[in-house]
DNA sequence: CGAGAGACTTAGTAACTAGAGC
DNA sequence: GCTCTAGTTACTAAGTCTCTCG
């Protein structure tokens, strides 16, 4: 890893430049360069601008060439210079081998029986001298700063004044994406081709990436949309008068394949291109990913600026398809503090939007998109101090709802049956959240965002009384669609044991709605009195801070933790392994991931996959019952030449072998793109070669070369036996939990020292439960002891 | 008081990668 | 040692909630 000091921008920074009070890039280059540097070839990656010095020089040895051209070159040479490395590192490795393979055939040559060498007479060890303090085992810079940032206790240091999020704080600032290199490829318009400016070329390759089979093309309803909004900005970027009129007759199949083409050529990476890659991106990283605040290296969350492309909106978004424009930086706010120098716009020519200085905010950056005008902010990452406080505060305002849940439910109890509307409403509302953890439900504008809806904003249209035709039950059907379109559909049988004891008071909730549904039409809100802030404002009187959010979290963290207590009070559970009782937690886990809806699209693939493993399984059971028939041949002394012989697989084998190590050797001598492409063909191909030998060796697996014995047919039978006992325990796994999440509220629902508890009483290694990056996230809950509770008394903590 | 700006949290999906299994 | 898959991370859309302003 390159430690030089060159590409670390945050502590060096304020000694290197002196503070501007006005933001200014190096000069604007004459606007005539642009569409020539545009036209030059594309540099592999990233380019990442070279020092001053080092230009010069390279200037007086590349006469005539651009700076662009002889980065270019520059780093050529440099993934060559790695491929050489690399290469003479597998020559030497390979004579070594060859070494100590003649070495072998010598002294099994000489009959096995060979004399050993007398053992060299080991040198009495030398008695260390103590010479200071040891040195630190070698670290890249990568792990250094993790350490770093691992070392700042911020639930130990003293919070900033009070209002403000910072005292000081400084940071390398967003990066942009690349300039557009225009390819060249052709669109065709009613047969013909088309020349396109590069902005409108740009804009059809982002069509021509588009997946035909994604969640928006794939869909005919969201296709048409996402075509409509697509081709009317496109069509605004062609300009009046512009042949193109109709995009049934725009053919975007040339960019296609180019696109293909250009992914293949990528797949064909060398290893030394792949580690010069991994160092460019090192660099942006460690140049943007880190901020310095009050003195402590902080992670950035999203230091990238978002490339343009076309908006992926979810659902029946009315604006999908439409094209999300390039920002620049004129467009972007920096935010830091004013005695630091400011980060420097890394785009040659242009100067950061506006400078702010304000500590009450936590963001690095803001700045507008061009297709709802929503803000959007660079910040800090999940494992920040910032993160980390609002996170803590967030589940100890949900743990002292412990302490006043009873309080909130009798009063809404009490509500139920007011006289006045507007009380029966808010407390329907409440009991809704409460009860089935939906979210508040804010008012939507349809014309410019998905139809989806909360709580307050359910209409009588997702409501069915009595879906099953059984009048004596108190059933409805709630299907709407909520938060990222997301289905929810469930039957609530407000008469249940789970809605009518304890207060539940299922029966009044279900008069209410019936109430407050009869004589509206289908499109009429339920709660039309209700809004989201006339909910919370109530909430906030009956507990300081309380909103309707906050019942999700305490739900899903009470749950968790009675399910997890429900699990460890069961008799044999000391007995169980690790691995059972990680199973046991994750069954705790899907069980809060229902409750909130947390739901994942089963892709393609995944479906796949799992036809996939139905196969195999049908396979085995067919399998066993041939083995079955074979014992009974032994059984009942029939004749043994009947029983079935296993092919040949050498020659499959042999073709197999062959295929792949000629796509390997295509791979490694591949210059050009077009060789690169035939590579990853040859390649793709080989292992579909392979994978059909592997069906093949499976649908025989049974079966044996010669004529096994009685034992053999008998061990083989326990053998399948066992095999799909395993393999059906583990397809009902996966069909069971293709749909669930369980990822969404480990993040965002669960209070994590819950997890740390159970994880200490019942000595799991925490990272069987949390990875890497959640351990980091909440680096703050790690220390709580086994016993520890989610309860009313640990939320007065701040 | 309501609308909307602004800030921050919550969310699913696509892309990537580590390690289990052959 | 290599591949494939499951788990993880990056990305950015889509919510919630507070506060300000007219």
């Amino acid at each position: 890893m390159d430690d030089s000091d060159d590409d670390i921008p945050i502590a060096s920074l304020t000694a290197k430049i002196a503070p501007a009070p006005i933001i200014k890039s190096e000069p604007k280059p004459p606007p005539a360069a642009a569409p020539a540097a545009a036209a030059k070839p594309k540099p592999i990656d990233g380019a990442i601008p070279k020092k001053v010095k080092k230009e010069v020089s390279n200037a007086e040895k590349y006469p005539g060439l651009t700076a662009d051209e002889i980065a270019y070159k520059e780093k050529l040479k440099e993934i060559k210079r790695f491929a050489k490395i690399e290469k003479q590192q597998k020559k030497e490795k390979k004579k070594a081998k060859k070494e100590k393979e003649a070495k072998k055939r010598q002294r099994e040559d000489s009959g096995g029986d060979f004399e050993r060498k007398p053992k060299k007479e080991k040198k009495p060890r030398a008695i260390k001298v103590e010479t200071g303090p040891k040195k630190a085992k070698a670290t890249d810079k990568t792990q250094r700063l993790a350490q770093a940032m691992k070392a700042f206790l911020w639930w130990n240091a003293p919070t900033p004044p009070e209002g403000q999020q910072w005292s000081t704080m400084e940071h390398g600032g967003v990066a942009f994406p690349e300039e557009y290199v225009p390819h060249g490829v052709k669109m065709f318009y009613d047969g013909k081709e088309i020349d396109l400016t590069p902005e409108q070329e740009e804009a059809a390759t982002f069509m021509a990436g588009m997946d035909k089979n994604g969640m928006h093309l794939g869909n005919p309803k969201t296709a048409k949309i996402f075509i409509n909004n697509f081709f009317t900005d496109f069509k605004a970027l062609l300009g009046r008068g512009h042949p193109v009129k109709d995009f049934a007759k725009c053919d975007f199949k040339r960019i296609s394949d180019h696109l293909e083409e250009q992914k293949m050529v990528k797949k064909a990476i060398t290893d030394g291109e792949k580690k010069m890659n991994k160092k460019i991106k090192d660099q942006i990283n460690f140049k943007h990913g880190y901020a310095i605040v009050d003195g402590h290296i902080e992670k950035v969350g999203n230091f990238n600026m978002e490339p343009p492309g076309t908006f992926r909106g979810r659902g029946e978004h009315p604006k999908m398809g439409k094209i999300k424009q390039r920002v620049l930086p004129e467009q972007v706010f920096m935010n830091f503090s004013v005695e630091n120098a400011p980060p420097i716009c890394p785009v040659p020519g242009h100067a950061w939007g506006e400078i702010r200085h304000d500590p009450c905010v936590q963001w690095l950056g803001n700045w507008k998109e061009n297709i709802n005008g929503q803000d959007k902010y660079m910040q800090l990452a999940a494992m920040s101090s910032f993160k980390g406080k609002s996170d803590r505060s967030k589940y100890n305002k949900a743990a002292r709802l412990c302490g006043n849940i009873e309080k909130i439910r009798k009063d809404y109890k009490k509500n139920l049956t007011a006289k006045d509307k507007a009380l029966r409403q808010l407390a329907t509302a409440m009991w809704v959240i409460d009860r089935l953890a939906l979210r508040v439900g804010g008012e939507k504008d349809t014309d410019e965002e998905a139809d989806t809806v909360g709580c307050c904003s359910l209409r009588v249209e997702h409501m069915t009384f009595n879906p099953n035709n059984d009048d004596d039950a108190l059933e409805v059907e709630l299907e709407f669609l909520g938060k990222d379109s997301m289905l929810f559909k469930q039957t609530i049988d407000f008469g249940s044991e789970l809605y009518t004891t304890n207060n539940g008071m299922g029966e009044q909730v279900y008069k209410n709605f019936k109430n407050f549904c009869t004589g509206k039409k289908k499109s009429d809100d339920i709660f039309e009195t209700l809004t989201p802030s006339i909910l919370n404002d109530h909430l906030k009187n009956l507990m300081p801070g309380l909103s309707a959010k906050v019942f999700r979290t305490y739900n899903a963290s009470v749950t968790l933790q009675d399910e997890l207590a429900k699990k460890e009070k069961v008799e044999n559970w000391d007995s169980l392994t690790v691995t059972q009782k990680v199973t046991n937690y994750n069954d705790a886990n899907r069980i809060v991931a229902i409750l909130c809806n947390h739901q994942r699209t089963v892709s393609k693939a995944q479906e796949t996959a799992l036809e996939t493993i139905q196969a195999k399984l049908d396979t085995l059971i067919e399998q066993k019952k041939v083995l079955k028939k074979i014992l009974k041949l032994f059984n009942k002394g029939g004749d043994l030449s009947l029983i079935p012989k296993k092919k040949s697989e050498t020659e499959m084998k042999e073709a197999v072998t062959k295929a792949l190590e000629n796509a390997k050797k295509m791979k490694e001598e591949a210059k050009s793109n077009e060789e690169k492409i035939a590579a990853t063909k040859a390649d793709a191909e080989a292992k579909k070669l392979r994978k059909e030998a592997g069906d093949s060796k499976f649908s025989q697996a049974h079966l044996w070369e010669n004529q096994p014995s009685e034992s053999q047919v008998a061990n083989k039978i326990q053998q399948w036996t066992q095999k799909i006992e395993r393999m059906s325990m583990d397809l009902k796994n996966k069909d069971d939990n293709k749909e669930v999440s369980l990822g969404t509220s480990k993040i965002n629902y669960m209070d994590p020292r819950a997890t740390v508890a159970f994880c200490k009483r019942n000595e799991v290694p925490i990272d069987r439960v949390f990875s890497r990056t959640l351990r980091d996230k909440f680096n703050w809950a790690m220390s709580v002891t086994p016993e520890w509770q989610f309860c009313y008394e640990i939320g007065l903590e701040d």
